[in-house]
DNA sequence: ATGGGTGCAAAGGATTTGCAACATT
DNA sequence: AATGTTGCAAATCCTTTGCACCCAT
C-alpha cells in the first residue's frame, strides 16, 4: 500500500503534475489494476472511498495523464476509451466476446524514444492491437458446442 | 467508374454479401476514397446522389462489412470510428491536430493469415497505429511560431 | 408469402462544456 | 488575492434499437 502510493506520487511528479488527492487516487488505481479500466470502472471503484469524486474529474484527470504521458489512452474498444498505467511498450489483445483487454507479451513491439519522423509526420506514440476471441471465451464457446452436440445425439 | 463498380461488386461477393444498391455505393466510396471516412463522411457524400440513404443503413452496412472482413474498422480516433477499404496490411498515422488518418508505409507491419494463436487467445486482426502531428500541421505550427517571433522583434 | 434489407424516430451511452464552489500558495 | 482543481447539471455527439415498410425470391 505504502509502495503503490509512493509510486503514484513519483509518477505524477516525474510527469510535471501536481499530486492532488484525486490525481493520486486515480494514479494508484491505474498502477494497481492492470485491467485497462474505463472511466466508469475507476469512478465506480473509487466512489466507495470518496463518494464526492466526480465523473468529470475522472475524465479530466485521465485525459491530463495521457497528455503528460503519465498514462496511455487505449482506443481498441470502439465503444469506450480505456487507460493503461504501464508505460513500457507492449501490445494489447481485445476480446470481442467479453470486451476485456489483455496485455500481450509479443516480440518486436515497436517503440518510440521521444519523437519518430515518419515521412514528415512526427509520431510520439505507437499502439499495437490484436483482436479476436480470448482463451477464456474460446473455451466457453467450445463447451456450449459440445453440449449441443451431445444433446443432438 | 466502371472498374470501381466492378471491384466493389467483386469484393462484396467474395465476402459472401449480397450486392444491394446501398452496399455497392458504400463499398465504391470506400474503394475510391482512401481517407478513412467516418459514417458521417460517407452518409453526407452519398446523400447527394441518394437522398433517402439512411444513416442507420450506413452504420449497419459498415459494421456488416467489418464482420465479413470486407472492410476494416479503425478505432484510432477516440471520438468516432473510421473505416478502411484497403485490406492489405499497413499501418496508420493519426494527427492529433487535424484528426486526419494517413496510411503509413512502414516495414515490419505484422499480419495475420487466418487466425493467430497468442497464448491461447485467438487473434484474427492486427492494427498498428502511430499518433502525433502530421507533416502539414507541423508546418502550419512552425509558420505561426515564426510570425510570433518576427512580431516580437 | 417469406426473409432479408432499408429507413425513420426515439432511446441510449459516453464524453464534454459552462460555470460555480473550493482549495492551496 | 490569485491560480489551479474539482464537481454538478446540462448539453452534445456518436451509435444502437425497435419497428414498420419494402423489395426480391
Amino acid at each position: 500500500m505504502e509502495t503503490i502510493s509512493k509510486m503514484a506520487c513519483g509518477r505524477l511528479e516525474a510527469c510535471g503534475l501536481k499530486p492532488s488527492v484525486q490525481r493520486l487516487m486515480i494514479m494508484e488505481y491505474l498502477l494497481s489494476h492492470c485491467t485497462h479500466p474505463t472511466v466508469e470502472d475507476i469512478h465506480k471503484a473509487l466512489g466507495r472511498r470518496m463518494p464526492t469524486l466526480s465523473r468529470t474529474t475522472v475524465y479530466n484527470t485521465l485525459r491530463l495523464f495521457a497528455g503528460h504521458k503519465a498514462a496511455t489512452m487505449i482506443t481498441i474498444d470502439e465503444r469506450r476509451v480505456c487507460y493503461d498505467g504501464v508505460t513500457k511498450p507492449h501490445a494489447h489483445f481485445y476480446c470481442r466476446e467479453c470486451g476485456r483487454i489483455y496485455d500481450l507479451d509479443v516480440e518486436n513491439v515497436p517503440s518510440i524514444g521521444g519523437t519518430l519522423n515518419i515521412g514528415g509526420n512526427l509520431a510520439d506514440e505507437v499502439q499495437l492491437y490484436y483482436k479476436g476471441v480470448c482463451a477464456a471465451c474460446a473455451e466457453k464457446k467450445q463447451n456450449i458446442i459440445n453440449i449441443i452436440n451431445k444433446t443432438n445425439k
